[in-house]
DNA sequence: ATCCAGGAGCTTT
DNA sequence: AAAGCTCATGGA
């Protein structure tokens, strides 16, 4: 174990730690400090000169979970044209999309359904302290096996709620092996559906995955906040479905990120 | 007290 | 396919 600090890419941990896309990092000190798997770090500084703080051995691990190989700037410069963007370009320049641990934010998006993010953190950070393994630097999240294991009240008394037996059924077939990899190369209808097969995800949380687990960039998750802003977005009211088919004809490759934007601008306006 | 939260599952039209 | 009802929980 040595730490180090080593630079990272540029991105903004303000705006992208509380965009609701992730549930485990905290700032104390002006350092963020977040688990993903068993591996901890800080992040410190402000966009573009940010840091990472952590084992150099886990360095390869963090590269890839801050999306360092994709061009945020080029994406922004093409969202930024956009006329309902583009206020939201600006407001939060050094936006990223995070790439985490496809089980983590398999179940994190399952709890998040009919929740608010306050109290999907609370969940998050109970059952990690219940069941997660125990760090030097806090707690990790749940295994599969372990979470496959549970009982409904076990997960009902950490606050999860009806969304127990989604856990727990999803857990169990995560646990037996499943190759997720597939679904970052087909094509986005397929992905999603393969991804609904698994209790507790819907066409939401479904893109969700895409996104903030396997770095798709043409997902687009519906949520309440995304259906009010639609109708200043496309002029009318329209269903789930055709809100997704508009905004991919739209934003194409960059809908997730768009979506990210709308998503801040539209929850906390300035 | 009533409504809402980064919805989804199930049943009924 | 579309609409309606229900599912726990805590905060406003």
């Amino acid at each position: 174990m040595s730490f180090i600090i080593k630079s990272i890419r540029p991105f903004n941990p303000e705006i992208t730690f509380n965009s609701g896309q992730c549930f485990r990092w905290e700032k104390q000190d002006n350092a963020w400090q977040g688990i993903a798997e068993n591996n901890y770090a800080e992040i410190i500084g402000t966009y573009p000169n940010v840091y990472i703080n952590c084992d150099e051995a886990d360095y390869p691990f963090w590269k890839n979970y801050f999306d360092s190989s994709y061009d945020y700037e080029a994406a922004s410069a093409v969202l930024i044209q956009d006329n309902k963007i583009s206020q939201a370009v600006i407001n939060n320049k050094g936006l990223i999309l995070l790439r985490q641990p496809f089980f983590e934010v398999l179940i994190s998006f399952i709890i998040s359904a009919n929740n608010n993010i306050p109290r999907i953190k609370s969940i998050i950070n109970k059952i990690s302290v219940k069941y997660g393994d125990k760090t030097n630097n806090g707690y990790a999240f749940p295994k599969p096996d372990v979470l496959a294991q549970l009982k409904e009240v076990d997960l009902s008394a950490q606050g999860c709620g009806y969304r127990s037996r989604y856990i727990v059924e999803t857990s169990k077939i995560i646990s037996k092996g499943y190759f997720y990899e597939k679904l970052i190369t087909i094509p986005l209808e397929n992905a999603r559906n393969e991804l609904c097969k698994f209790m507790g995800v819907g066409k939401k949380v479904a893109d969700c995955i895409l996104i903030y687990a396997l770095g798709r960039k043409d997902a687009y998750p519906v949520d309440t906040w995304i259906r009010k802003v639609s109708l200043d977005l496309f002029g009318k009211e329209m269903t789930d479905d055709e809100i997704r088919k508009k905004a991919a004809e739209r934003f194409g490759r960059d809908a997730a990120l768009a979506q990210q934007y709308l998503f801040i601008a539209k929850r906390e306006p300035l």
